[in-house]
DNA sequence: TCAAAAGTGTTCCGAATACACCCATGC
DNA sequence: GCATGGGTGTATTCGGAACACTTTTGA
């Protein structure tokens, strides 16, 4: 159904189809994580504007695309993975932020488990690389600005929902999730409270397997029960890490 | 700077122009508390399409504008106030979502006193009224779905964030204060507790007056103190209400 | 035997819970 | 006096913090 344009006038009778003039993007933060570092993916741009540039991957979205599509096919392209778990945090919309016209960006967030996938080059961009989020490198457009709000999304996200484990394999020990929590949040955990708090969530099944290939006692191995949260949330459960 | 748009081709060729024909729209939820009850401001449309509908209160992006200017606008003009608390939550990119064109709607949620403003006529709206968030008219467009957002952003954020003062009038009783979050999360506290718990968090400073011409002991009034939020927010102190 | 990390148990403290109870005001 | 909500005190429980300790593996 298209209507009749004569029917979309602003207030100030201001013909609809000059409301029709802005471009749309989407930029894709994609966190990783990988010997205690929390890292995110950031692409090298092969063409101007901020050529040679460090920058988020991203791309302008085309009219038959829902952002989450256009969203879901940046990491496509970048990874070769779908499905990859992924959430939309801001829009920004500075009118000067883009260059070469009126460009609204929305900004996701994304998390994988850094040993599943290589990074691929693509056409816009000359090379893809990890950093470690505490050590960036100057980037292009207002991208630090929409890197900082995705950091700060992520770190108050990670202690109010259970999604850190899409960080991790699906098997890990509990020490290797403790080390991520630390990583992502800046401080210690005391490692028997934090065994004890991780248990009594019931979130996590244990596996009846064990590390292999280690110089000291072997850890037991869990995995991450969604439906379990799914569940418990409904009960009012409300997953929370201070 | 404009840059020549010869830069500016996608992956596949497409002219660089072909992207910038997205419509941009904000959609306000303002949020109000009256008589235990926390409601939401609704227009009725007067015009096509879904004319005599309720809708949200929202307006087509201009090219000079920022979405935050642009929700501030909307809510001006519908309440005659400026400087409401407003947080964006969602960006709305269903192809389908405007039957007139691709118009990417971006939710913005608003706190407001209820006592302190009348909702005002304007050009787009017939009429505006408040509804209990529990008991809503069928609304127009996708708008039922971007209020349900609304609600459960808003639900979330008030357990995690002192906002919930945002709705009450400056000066506020305990009571006052407590029935206004049983009315937001659907449960009750335990007086003594609720108030232990909010006073021990150093966020409300007593005033040297009570309520008055109540035919009750009258009770103490308290405001909340944003600059010791910010302070105690800084030393890590996070609000938490169950 | 030693290093390293796995894993358990216990004590202590503070916050949340569940109450009972008294206070001030208008009618 | 009494109804109404304001406001305080306390006993109990529960979870988190701190920390000591034992266990299991590879080298």
């Amino acid at each position: 159904m298209r209507l009749d344009e004569k029917f979309y006038l602003s207030e100030n009778n201001v013909p609809f189809k000059e409301f029709f003039n802005f471009g749309m993007s989407v930029d894709c933060i994609l966190f990783g994580y990988k010997n205690g570092e929390v890292r995110v993916l950031l692409i090298e741009r092969g063409a101007d504007p901020f050529k040679h540039f460090w920058a988020l991957p991203g791309d302008l979205v085309t009219a038959d695309l829902t952002l989450e599509d256009a969203a879901s096919n940046v990491l496509y392209r970048l990874t070769g993975l779908e499905n990859i778990f992924m959430e939309q945090f801001h829009a920004f919309s500075e009118v000067q932020r883009h260059p070469v016209g009126r460009v609204i960006t929305i900004g996701y967030y994304a998390l994988v488990r850094s040993e599943n996938h290589k990074p691929v080059a693509s056409a816009w961009a000359t090379e893809s690389k990890w950093f470690n989020i505490n050590k960036l490198p100057e980037l292009a457009f207002d991208h630090k600005e929409i890197l900082d709000l995705a950091i700060g999304t992520l770190k108050r996200k990670v202690r109010n929902e259970p999604i850190g484990f899409e960080l991790l394999p699906p098997k890990f020990t509990l020490l290797e999730l403790q080390k991520l929590y630390e990583a992502l949040l800046g401080y210690k955990f005391d490692k028997p409270n934090f065994r004890k708090k991780l248990l009594s969530m019931n979130l996590l099944v244990p596996l009846d397997e064990v590390q292999s290939n280690v110089s000291h006692r072997p850890a037991k191995l869990f995995k991450f029960d969604p439906d379990r949260y799914k569940t418990l949330k409904e009960e009012g459960f409300h997953f929370d890490l201070q």
